[in-house]
DNA sequence: TATGAATGAGGTTTCATTCAT
DNA sequence: GATGAATGAAACCTCATTCAT
């Protein structure tokens, strides 16, 4: 849990948030940001009473997993970049890292609703904006090392990684963990430069992943 | 419209069904098999008692609208390899095909209850089950040909055109037409034979791509 | 069936309307008045159209069913009193004998929807009169034989041999048909003059027997 | 209303079932068991939410009124008993007795929904079975003593009391609360042993009054 | 402050009645 | 005339949100 929420709560209440969070960023992943509200207070082990005090209403808690999901990532990249110098490793290991990308993905692939808030909230927003510029930071050094398809650009890999990393309930149990790795490797395998056919369309820029209208969840 | 339905029904009848499943494809694709009833029925243009006479609920119609879109998959799928020898061509032709595709993804995909209702459903099943042997057959043959890479199988193959086909909300309007045709070259050149890199887990099988617990929708 | 109705109807549809008579009888009989329609029409073996073409609501079908009925007993209480000169043996007769009183209770005791439409209905009304009065006149004579109690009176014995003659569902079905003769019998003793202890309340009239509300069915 | 439910209620909590048992109980007998929920909810001052959460369904709810009614029967029966300790006195005084009893006979003579649910739930029945053994034993104490004929059983009492205690509405309001004494004493007067005639069929035993098929409301 | 009860708007489904074939 | 399809009002039930304890 990134933890730069509002100023000073009481030591129990601020567990409670924690609790709160953590508890509906599981069951959104899982289920998806329509869950009965009931369920995350179950989930989380509060009262619904409660989880309204901290979060007025649905959407403000979405905006809360999401910021709290996407400063995670930020932190995650951040960490990645710094350690590994070349811009192809580090992309790979952006993508085949974990969880919090994950619920990055479900949120927004899957939940328009989520989507439109995210893209509504500054904060959010601001983080962001961030990730993607360290993204598209090295996209543009990996094309430029002649290790990444030109043809390509941080939108679509935005797209494509969310789409490969996002939860496949119609797989085995058992398999459900490993495919994302494999479904990210075969895409590494997509993007290389020395494989690559020509595109149709044209390359998808960072700035034209958002949502501009308000719809519906799936 | 793939129309092979119970005997004879009055003109008019027929005529509504027919306006129904192609409203509730459409709505159910753009916006998930959770939608208001009174929603489909509108864009149908009947009223909803209508709905309801035709398909006593909800899970009915997202039955007669998997089979229609399955079926007519089978019959696109059956003509291209009729008409192309080339394995590896006939697959790519598949997979950029269209429409009825693109129903069947989001209905696999993203809706574990349509899923539920598909795998319950013997007729539905038996269509899914040639096309998907039709696959299999030319994963086979393009491997033998030393087209497809080895370290994949059939259901790896579905679930990732079912992901590149997804539709993705988060990009503009104009590209959201082009977007799929996109993914599905960057996914095959992933796919090639030439110059992959080994994939971590195993190949899944076309029989592995199932749903076994009845989940919750997204 | 007692056929006393509208001037002339063609065979088939003369046939059509005494099909719906009949089955609507047994229909309310089972289950009330207030199954569907649709119900009716299946067990007359019309589609509902033609039910409604006959009957232009429930209600009018209700008032048809009765009026059928009450014309019915009353045929019968005729016939019995002529053949039968003693008045307490003649009531005894009456209220064993069957089906079509049967129905008549079941009309009037269970649904007070059938109540105020036989209430409101000037042609019923005549034919519940004058069966009436010809009960009125056999309770005067068998409590001036002395064979009947005195403290009673025409809307009692209405009320109580109504209430012996429901159908009792919590029988067994074996039980169920002999049960009314059982319960009439019972009855019978009761009101016998040489076994009555004196009775609370006061003498209920025929005329009293009404419902002057309109309620709803049970 | 007798009170022995779920652990502990929250006082509100409380007050509100009770409210709502009292309410369903009043409508229930008045109307049937086939009322809106929104008119019970209405009755009791709740909304429909509230009457949902108490109860998750009709059924439900009239599980819960039955078990009230039948409980009160049985501590009046149980009461009379033991002050009363002649047979036929006691088992007058009993059917003379009222209002929950009127209940339980609505739900029992009126309602096949009620009835099987009552013969479904253990709980009801456990209460019912005292009570008819009860009953059973004043009827045998009773026929012992040459007071009660010999011809009838436990079962048919109750039959014949349902019916006799079940609401006339066809009596004008001011007869109607009156009513069922004045039919209870000819009904008594019938049962016993002076003077009586003897009965078609055979005695019906309190083991032989339930419902085994599912049947429709009236 | 935390809790869980109450509320009522909104979605689902049934069925009386009308109307096209 | 007969049929069965279409309609929409009304009943059912769920859950987001508010509020008493």
């Amino acid at each position: 849990m990134t933890t730069e929420t509002t100023p000073r709560l009481r030591a129990d209440a601020r567990r409670n948030r924690d609790r709160i969070i953590t508890a509906a960023q599981a069951v959104f992943t899982e289920r998806g940001t329509e869950v009965p509200m009931e369920e995350v207070a179950r989930t989380a082990g509060v009262g619904v009473g409660t989880l309204y005090r901290r979060f007025p209403d649905r959407d403000s808690l979405i905006r809360a997993v999401a910021h709290d999901a996407f400063s995670s990532v930020l932190e995650d990249t951040r960490a990645t970049i710094e350690q590994e110098p070349d811009a192809w490793r580090a992309l790979s290991q952006i993508l085949h890292r974990g969880m919090a990308l994950r619920t990055v993905v479900r949120l927004t692939v899957l939940s328009s609703r989520a989507r439109a808030l995210i893209n509504a909230d500054p904060n959010t927003e601001a983080v962001n904006n961030e990730f993607m510029a360290l993204v598209d930071d090295l996209v543009k050094r990996a094309q430029a090392d002649g290790t990444l398809r030109d043809d390509i650009s941080t939108g679509d890999i935005a797209v494509l990684s969310s789409l490969a990393l996002q939860g496949v309930q119609a797989l085995p149990e058992e398999l459900r963990t490993v495919a994302p790795a494999r479904y990210i490797a075969v895409l590494l395998d997509g993007l290389r430069a020395d494989n690559s056919r020509p595109l149709p369309g044209r390359p998808i820029s960072a700035q034209e992943v958002v949502v501009r209208t308000p719809e519906v969840d799936v």
